[in-house]
DNA sequence: CTACATGCAAATGCTTTGCAACCTA
DNA sequence: TAGGTTGCAAAGCATTTGCATGTAG
């Protein structure tokens, strides 16, 4: 556990709003200016295999970082990819669906909202295109 | 609409196992053998607008299409990234569960599956690693 | 004839990797 | 001091884009 690693763990703890593995570095660099984005990437990538954390590859997105290790989904606006927690329960019996009508072996499943953020529904209302 | 993206069209739905955009380069180049790889793009990108097919956006993979334009949800072998149907019903209700839940205006969801195809479950359990 | 589509190649953006120097247990 | 980790720069890969030419309607 060096130096860079904790930081890194403490930044993406303390606000948790899943930041991108670029908006993490930046924060990061605020305490740790000589740190590289290649040691960003590589210490989520451990956190990740310790099951400290969890990365979000969210559909159409690029990957984001979530601080909690446990599963839950989640929303993306359309407009800024701002990534909220979606507040619905797990889907507990949703593979058991699959059971016998598929030839795939379930390992897990995801469940992804998208949608617009107060924010981009007022810009949207303002610039006239309500309907994008 | 052009040679290029009727092929690109015809090729999509006669076989529609999700193709990535550049297997599907491949495979509209055994009738078109000049076409770029950008075509390519640019049409699969055409069609999605006009509603003709769709655009998959994964999470953990590339982008892949499918032929048809009617929504359902998908499975993915974590092996080989082979992507079938998920023969779930949609989750029609899903939606409402966030209203007032969450200050973001909901426009849509998806919800995906992984898991291992037949044959990479067979090869996991060749090689030993029944657990990865 | 005009607007849109094409092929080609270069550019983009995120992510990963090779490598020599550097810590740290 | 051995093994993992770092910073840096370069490479990788999917996708997008600029531009001159070509083609459909």
């Amino acid at each position: 556990m060096t130096r860079q690693r904790q930081v890194i763990l403490e930044v993406l703890r303390e606000k948790n709003n899943h930041p991108s593995a670029d908006e993490l570095y930046e924060r990061v660099r605020t305490h740790l200016p000589r740190i590289s984005l290649g040691t960003v990437y590589r210490n989520l990538e451990v956190l990740c295999e310790l099951g400290q954390i969890q990365k979000l590859e969210l559909s159409g997105s690029l990957k984001r970082f979530d601080g909690t290790p446990h599963k839950h989904y989640h929303i993306r606006c359309l407009g800024c990819d701002r990534v909220d927690d979606a507040p619905v329960a797990p889907l507990n019996r949703i593979e058991d669906e699959l059971y016998g009508a598929t030839v795939f072996e379930i390992i897990s499943h995801n469940l992804e909202f998208t949608g617009y953020c107060p924010r981009c529904t007022k810009e949207m209302h303002k610039s006239g295109s309500l309907d994008a």
